[in-house]
DNA sequence: GTTAAAAACTGCATTATTTCACCTTTTAAT
DNA sequence: ATTAAAAGGTGAAATAATGCAGTTTTTAAC
């Protein structure tokens, strides 16, 4: 009798959270780990972490760009933050398991795998070092989305749309000129005003 | 030969972080801690971390309300944040050590004790249950600010005044009716608004 | 207690933003 | 290829927010 045979789409001989994690960890540590993994692929649009679940997996993003996404009571959406790969999607949960607060979403088409968080709790309480490098991972997604916040909190429409315009080119296109693949709804719920401003 | 001798305001012995270290690390170890910590009392107004300095030490925060404070390339004040002791203020430089993101600034009058950042590190390393717990006290200065930014990117400013009076309400002085230590000037710096929007 | 400075407050003109009604273009489905 | 639905786009009226100029109140300093 076999497991289910799940897809592979790519080899994990390349992956970089297994190169990272393998500075850290002995290759059969690591392999406790890749073998409760499972390979994803998600379209455009797709919710990768739903609000309110709670989730018993991270996702290492190896491909594509995401979104948090929070719904708030009325139904209106918000985006957080904007990610791309790679990262560690998922990882709050590391040092607070809690329910996720906010959705994650495909605004690009992305893959990534799996990662079982017991697991990884255990093997990272057994590696300071290990643990320290994930925490450093799972903040950095973090630490990026703060000066959009300031941006946002505290700047009229036109600089809040010019400063995620800079925040895209830089942060996540790292080109002058791109393909925005945000809708201008979309745009709207990331700048915190209506989509025909977006748009004038 | 003595060392210099530091005021001494309060007794360790009730002190939260004593009482939670010690439930993870011997008394011996912490008590190296405590001989390189001062005790500190700050003044209303005044600067506990210094935005763009390098912190060598954290401060556990026993006492008081402070507001996370940063200074934009204009000299504009924006107040990220507002917490309340227990606290264990500049923790972010634990992970992912650098130059102070922000200033930390009293709006009450505050006491506390500064750690030492270096020495501090050095045991977490050696226990990952206590670097898991600091990690909690740590992030959950951070974790508590997060409906605050979805407020003021999202609402208009009644809303998020409203927001940051429910804040306060509830998360620092827990109480329905509070002494606003907050000046109109400060409190539109927190709610991103004009200081004669918060009168009217 | 007097005085100066800072903070609180007000009304109003200017500017920014949203909302609405409507049109055009693109995308997806049959 | 036709059609329906979604996304993109526009202008104009209504609403919201800012910035200014000025008055009153509170606070701190001598």
């Amino acid at each position: 009798m076999s497991q289910i045979d799940h897809q592979r789409y790519f080899e994990c001989d390349d992956c970089l959270f297994k190169t990272i994690s393998c500075q850290y960890i002995h290759k059969d540590e690591f392999e406790k780990l890749r073998v409760k993994s499972v390979q994803l692929r998600y379209k455009k649009g797709e919710v990768i972490l739903k609000q309110g679940a709670k989730s018993t997996h991270f996702l290492f993003l190896r491909k594509g760009i995401i979104k948090f996404n929070y719904e708030d009571e009325n139904g209106k959406n918000l985006i957080l933050s904007i990610n791309k790969a790679p990262a560690l999607i998922g990882g709050a949960n590391l040092v607070n398991a809690e329910f996720n607060l906010f959705s994650v979403c495909a605004i690009e088409d992305c893959e990534g795998c799996t990662i079982d968080v017991s697991m990884l709790t255990r093997i990272a309480l057994g590696n300071t070092l290990y643990l320290f490098k994930l925490l450093q991972f799972i903040t950095d997604v973090f630490r990026s989305s703060i000066f959009n916040f300031i941006s946002l909190a505290h700047k009229q429409v036109n600089g809040r749309i010019a400063d995620i315009l800079i925040f895209l080119s830089q942060n996540i296109y790292t080109s002058n000129s791109f393909v925005l693949s945000l809708s201008r709804q979309e745009f709207a719920e990331f700048a915190g005003c209506s989509k025909e401003n977006v748009i004038h």
